[in-house]
DNA sequence: GCGACAG
DNA sequence: ATCTTGTCGC
């Protein structure tokens, strides 16, 4: 149910990645989200050097329940090259989004909206094609930080070029932070927020958690 | 030349 | 991301 909105194209090299991504910058909105009440989480997982497998997980944020989901197996057409990582992952994530039977309020990535060298991650990607308001919720940090308080809620800007692009956000007191970073139609207060309701019990958001384990488990093909 | 480098 | 044992904690 989630269409795509803007015209892309996958590139092959280097070169052609950046200038897509240049291209589409300019199209980020930075709003405030309207009511959010499903969430939809991203991951993909990988077998062997080529193969992966996508998946989306639909939750009721107010509930944490998964209401809808999807699983994508795929093959890598592009490498992994640090600042071009959503020629990798975007394809079966823009598969599986069209799949689904319902359309989410937001889109939570595993990995970086803004918080990019050319502030343009697979969050603001994915959030650009579809229109859908997104937010990156990264596992390491592309930037430097200072550690956030121990209490869960406490965070400190993440900084990349002399530039505010995200935060460093404690979801839970002794575990290290995640990092938050709008990817589109989003607000960084509101991100934090957001992540922070998704995040009750563990470090990662219960979204980025469901697509993970639905990922992971999915059967392999025969 | 050396270290950094989302997943 | 993935390759991998035991171990501490809830």
């Amino acid at each position: 149910m989630v269409r795509i909105r803007e015209p892309h194209e996958w590139p092959s090299t280097v070169d052609e990645a950046q200038a897509v991504q240049e291209r589409l910058r300019p199209s980020v909105r930075f709003a405030e989200p309207p009511e959010v009440r499903s969430a939809a989480g991203l991951d993909v997982a990988y077998r062997g050097s080529d193969e992966l497998v996508a998946a989306v997980a639909v939750l009721d944020v107010a509930s944490l329940s998964v209401v809808d989901s999807v699983v994508v197996r795929g093959v890598a057409e592009f490498p992994y090259v640090p600042g071009l990582f959503a020629f990798r992952e975007a394809p079966p994530l823009l598969t599986a989004l069209e799949r689904l039977s319902v359309e989410p309020d937001v889109l939570v990535c595993d990995g970086q909206g803004l918080a990019h060298p050319r502030r343009f991650g697979l969050a603001c990607h994915l959030g650009v094609l579809t229109d859908l308001p997104s937010i990156g919720v990264g596992k390491t940090a592309l930037g430097s930080y200072d550690p956030p308080g121990e209490q869960r809620g406490e965070w400190t800007p993440l900084r990349l070029d002399d530039e505010v692009v995200g935060r460093a956000l404690r979801t839970q007191r002794g575990v290290k932070p995640v990092f938050v970073s709008v990817g589109h139609r989003f607000t960084l207060d509101t991100a934090c927020d957001l992540v922070l309701r998704l995040a009750p019990r563990y470090r990662l958001p219960e979204t980025t958690r469901a697509a993970d384990h639905l990922s992971r488990t999915a059967p392999t093909r025969p």
